[in-house]
DNA sequence: CAATGTTGCTAAATCGTTTTAGCTTAACCT
DNA sequence: AGGTTAAGCTAAAACGATTTAGCAACATTG
């Protein structure tokens, strides 16, 4: 059997042709079909062993136009090179994608409407799958389109109230909070938030974590927003003047990674020392906030576990077409650091009062 | 004109039935071929205004299974999520391609030969029309059978130089010989290269230029190696025990950013002062680098330029079918920050003697 | 022995394009 | 008038799978 140098691709037609039977036959034994259909056990193995011989691979393209399944998912994220968690979660669900024959392509939506719109737009009626979607605030319509037309969403860090759709996402309320009571009872007073202009429902739950903290607590609330478009210079000095107008803040949470990147700048800029005259925390982990001096706590998200849930959760939706809504909400961590320690004296001699 | 709820998907057939012309005629006209084909401009005209106003969009499955190409770009690297250079080049490159109408998938190998091998066996025959790929060690093979059978490949990051095959790189001996000379002519005298145990061009060069610059100037050299597959606490000691091991050496040369990470950690448990105690530099740059304390000098890739060239050369291949080999070397630029500069006096003063 | 079932397989339609080969007209030339 | 050319279009064959409908041969039943 000699091996040609450009290997002709070898087609269900030519086993038919060559086994001496026909392509129904290699068609349903190929789709595990052999039994329902009655193909005796001795064609079956035979016609098998010499799939395998040949290595005979189906055309994606005339599969996916018989049947109209494409087997490709696709992720849509703000941006796989700036999000960490974005390219993790890319990584982890590409494999156990692979696994069962799916393929994955990305787009970046720079969480912008106009620009997932468009995305949506140029894939839909292309034949994609499935979609795991990082959705910007306004395209419920596109979504709500998709899933009329019964095509798998898995939503992920965040959710579209408006619709009902599967969704995997943290527990921003209660890790913000936690968060927030760590700083409380190390003897922080006056804590700011500085999070993303946004009404996502990410963004508006870690607000209100901190807000029902600082509340209970009865402690003055600062919160400064920022807008994710903006340069990152810009942000700097928006984070510097919050900081110098409110001179009283000890501590601060940041609500997003880069925006404790902005952050940590901002208060390098001000010759302030962490955590002695200021204390941080933020959303989300990073290398820089683990080897940064001091080390910075922070709020982690369990990666894996959210990429496992949105995989499974797209695979279950594609094979089963199982039209029951999952919404997941997993737990973060808090991870303490350096960053956060201070004032615990304090904190123990009120106690002792 | 009734939009119904889920938009039935309108075919080429359709357009010819509604406007009582030949598919073929429409085809043609789809496929900017009506002067050629010699369909009259009236014609034309009303047929492209038909296909705006029900929003036909042909389907690719059917498209690819007559043309033999899925308009789909595989993206091969080692980690996406681990190489913040893989993600940026990632990033950039989906834009130009959606642009061209091409989408991409892509796969991470780990950088280990049979995980390659198994993903370029799983891809091709399956009408993936181009490749970028960071080549692990040992895939020549795969690389010439897929170019035996004309599918354009673009080499990134490192050239397989058994083969002939397009490729971006950077310019690893200069950019190293000039970091390491930047060092020599701070002062320092006892520079170490740590890099990875590997024979990749990338790294190969890395390491010629360290030798080069180090011969050139009559030092003594010192290498360590470490193992890309080994955790991370490993790596660490390993290279704590290097620096212990060799306590005259007053700088360091990390060649990749990860272990630029790792070589900080050892740093920091070692006690030592950056730069007073030991110089540094990494290849890559990196927030982490950026940010430290004190900041740390770096190679930095021209990531825009790598990714412009990269899909530039693959759309190219693409579209033309132009046989011609191109093999792309660009600058690296040395960011020098803190971590480098010191005993400038000294070699002032040993150039005045 | 006719009717009915079962076993084991296959012919042919279909999915939505692209593309080759050609078919009508009408115009032009000599 | 007959022959050639050109303009403007189309029929039909791919591409490679899946799937519906059904055929032939044999076995079973009453």
């Amino acid at each position: 059997m000699p091996a040609s140098k450009v290997s002709k691709k070898v087609s269900i037609r030519d086993i038919g042709k060559e086994l001496g039977i026909s392509i129904t036959t290699v068609s349903f034994i190929l789709n595990g079909k052999a039994k329902e259909k009655r193909i005796s056990e001795a064609l079956t193995k035979k016609v098998l062993e010499f799939v395998k011989e040949v290595n005979f691979k189906p055309n994606m393209m005339a599969q996916g136009l018989r049947t109209g399944k494409s087997k490709i998912i696709c992720l849509m994220v703000e941006d796989i090179s700036n999000n960490l968690l974005f390219a993790q979660v890319a990584r982890l669900i590409e494999e156990e994608a692979h696994n069962k024959g799916y393929r994955i392509i990305y787009c970046s939506t720079d969480n912008k409407k106009e620009k997932a719109i468009e995305l949506i737009q140029l894939f839909r009626d292309r034949s994609i799958d499935g979609y795991i979607i990082t959705p910007p605030e306004g395209i419920e319509q596109e979504i709500q389109s998709l899933l009329n037309d019964g095509i798998p969403i898995v939503l992920i860090d965040r959710n579209l109230p408006l619709l009902s759709c599967n969704h995997v996402v943290i527990d921003n309320f209660n890790s913000t909070h936690e968060a927030i009571r760590h700083l409380i009872s190390n003897g922080f007073k006056n804590i700011a938030l500085i999070t993303l202009n946004s009404d996502q429902t990410q963004m508006a739950d870690r607000l209100a974590g901190y807000v029902k903290a600082i509340d209970d607590a009865g402690l003055q609330s600062y919160v400064k927003k920022v807008d994710f478009h903006e340069s990152d210079d810009h942000n700097i000095s928006e984070i510097i003047s919050f900081l110098q107008d409110n001179n009283t803040i000890d501590a601060v949470f940041f609500s997003t990674n880069y925006i404790g990147v902005w952050g940590l700048q901002a208060i390098k800029h001000l010759n302030l020392r962490i955590p002695d005259d200021i204390a941080v925390i933020s959303f989300d982990d990073h290398d820089l906030f683990k080897f940064y001096t001091p080390s910075i706590t922070v709020v982690a998200q369990p990666v894996p576990d959210i990429s496992r849930h949105v995989i499974r959760l797209m695979l279950d939706a594609l094979e089963e077409a199982d039209p029951t809504i999952h919404e997941i909400i997993l737990p973060a961590k808090l991870i303490i650091r350096e960053s956060s320690m201070r004032k615990v004296v304090v904190e123990k001699h009120e106690f002792l009062k």
